[in-house]
RNA sequence: GGAGGGAUGGCCGAGCGGCUGAAGGCGGCGGUCUUGAAAACCGCUGGGCGGCGACGCCCCGCAGGUUCGAAUCCUGCUCCCUCCGCCA
């Protein structure tokens, strides 16, 4: 959520962003309805400090023991005033809350323009995509070969879009999970979480899942739970609500979670492997900062996530996402692509974003500034270190033999008991 | 699931319907004292909205209601705790 201060000031600057951002938005009424509003606030709360200043006269007047009985028969009818003058304000109040929901982030000047996906600069790439010397499976010919993938038996347990990982390639994925958190525990200084799996309505509309994508989420029937999409749930919104010391940030978390995506709209997309499932494991990192301290945070996290796949030696490149690429709560975004040998192209296997004071102000995380005292509202960021079933996929894809076999990546192999190699059993 | 109890500021904790945005304590900040620190003493110390400002308004779990006036009374909801039952 912007602030409506800046809203109202800046006008055409939110709506220039918006026309970047390829936004059909518009902010047409939007200041009439603000004018209406303090109008009307005006109005009601100059009748409540008659009102209040009256209650507090009869107050003094009956612990003198003297008549108020005229002044309170005005009073009545006043608060009859009052409460018609009121009864205007929360639907006016209604419609400006809905406007500010639905108004996106404002992009940070360095995000490029573009309209797609097509515009977004390569920033750097890493590795060289190694050349086969014969004919690339992909990994479901791979994981079904060696008896490590099941999509028949999941669609049997479940339906399309989910995946049932044996031996082997549960054990990789587990050993992903683990060795993706010690790198980021031990050596890049997060704290390790393990959040609910579920979180409440109030905890989607804090990091902007809510009310715009709520046909993304599964939602738990009967409850105001749903399944998290992604750890930033959960994990950003463990310091909602709350005034947090200067001194304890950045607070940078880390959380394992299976994530839940209903993928509505992405028929017959990446229907076929674990490219696209409606549940996946991934591993987050989660940053809450000061404002001064976020764009260097943002570095960093990407380079967090980047450490990972440097580790498992798979090629990847780093784009930056132009506007109209952007998700709707995010400043700024960089992409972490893996090469996938099967495709002949970078897959997104990260995404690590800085939301500024937009999450923040939705979900009122602020810290005490120490000096001043004032409080402020903090710089939450996000990133997959990484999206698990991706990694899969591009460790399974990248390191194949020609007979079909797969090589364990080395810094795997003790997450895996020394395998160095998945054959089939 | 059944029976009780509770929800107040950064934390703990008072609060007869008006003098309570809220006693008191702790913590924090500033000061006096001290070579320095501690102790002691003094002062300050919640969040938000509107206004250039003086200032005004809102917030005592959430939402309604009663009343001239609600942290205080009533109704519904949510969450937490204790005991019993069930259960991994």
């Amino acid at each position: 959520m912007l602030d409506l201060k800046f809203v109202r000031e800046n006008v055409a600057i939110v709506e220039e962003a918006l026309r970047k951002r390829r936004s059909s938005l518009t902010l047409d009424g939007f200041l009439a309805l603000d004018k209406a509003r303090r109008e009307r606030l005006v109005e009601v709360e100059g009748m409540r400090a008659e009102r209040n200043a009256a209650s507090e006269e009869i107050g003094r007047l009956r612990r003198e023991k003297k008549d108020a009985s005229e002044l309170m028969e005005r009073m009545k009818a006043l608060s009859n005033r009052l409460k018609e003058a009121e009864a205007e304000l929360p639907t006016i109040e209604r419609k400006m809350e809905e406007f500010l929901l639905a108004i996106p982030n404002m992009p940070d000047p360095t995000v490029p323009d573009g309209a797609g996906e097509e515009d977004n600069p390569v920033v750097r790439t890493w590795g060289t995509p190694r050349v086969f010397s014969f004919p690339v499976k992909d990994h479901v010919d791979l994981g079904a070969a060696l008896d490590i993938l099941d999509f028949d038996r999941a669609v049997k347990i479940t339906g399309g879009r989910f995946c049932l990982s044996k031996g082997a390639g549960a054990l990789l994925e587990r050993a992903l999970i683990n060795f993706m958190l010690d790198v980021h525990t031990r050596e890049h200084g997060y704290l390790e979480v393990l959040p609910p799996f579920m979180a409440n309505s109030a905890s989607f509309f804090g990091t902007g899942q809510l009310p715009k994508y709520e046909e993304d989420l599964f939602r738990v029937a009967g409850t105001d739970y749903f399944l998290v999409p992604t750890a930033e749930v959960p994990v950003t919104n463990i310091v909602r609500d709350e005034i947090l010391a200067a001194e304890t940030l950045p607070l940078k978390m880390t959380a394992y979670t299976p994530c839940f995506r209903a993928e509505a709209g992405s028929y017959g997309k990446d229907t076929r492997g674990m490219i696209r499932q409606h549940q996946f494991n991934k591993v987050e990192m989660v940053k809450i900062c000061r404002p001064e301290e976020s764009a260097q945070e943002l570095e960093k996290l990407t380079d967090d996530a980047e450490e990972i796949l440097r580790r498992l030696d798979l090629p990847y490149r780093v784009v930056t996402l132009c506007t109209g690429d952007i998700g709707f709560s995010s400043a700024k975004t960089y992409d972490i692509e893996v090469w996938i040998p099967s495709q002949g192209r970078y897959r997104e296997i990260s995404s690590c974003s800085t939301f500024t004071d937009f999450q923040a102000r939705r979900a009122k995380i602020r810290f005490r500034e120490g000096a001043s005292g004032k409080t402020r509202l903090a710089h939450t960021l996000n990133g997959s270190g990484l999206a698990v079933g991706r990694t899969v996929v591009a460790i399974l894809e990248n390191y194949q033999r020609e007979d079909g076999t797969v090589d364990v990546p080395e810094a795997l192999r003790p997450y895996m008991g020394g395998l160095a190699r998945i054959t089939k059993r």
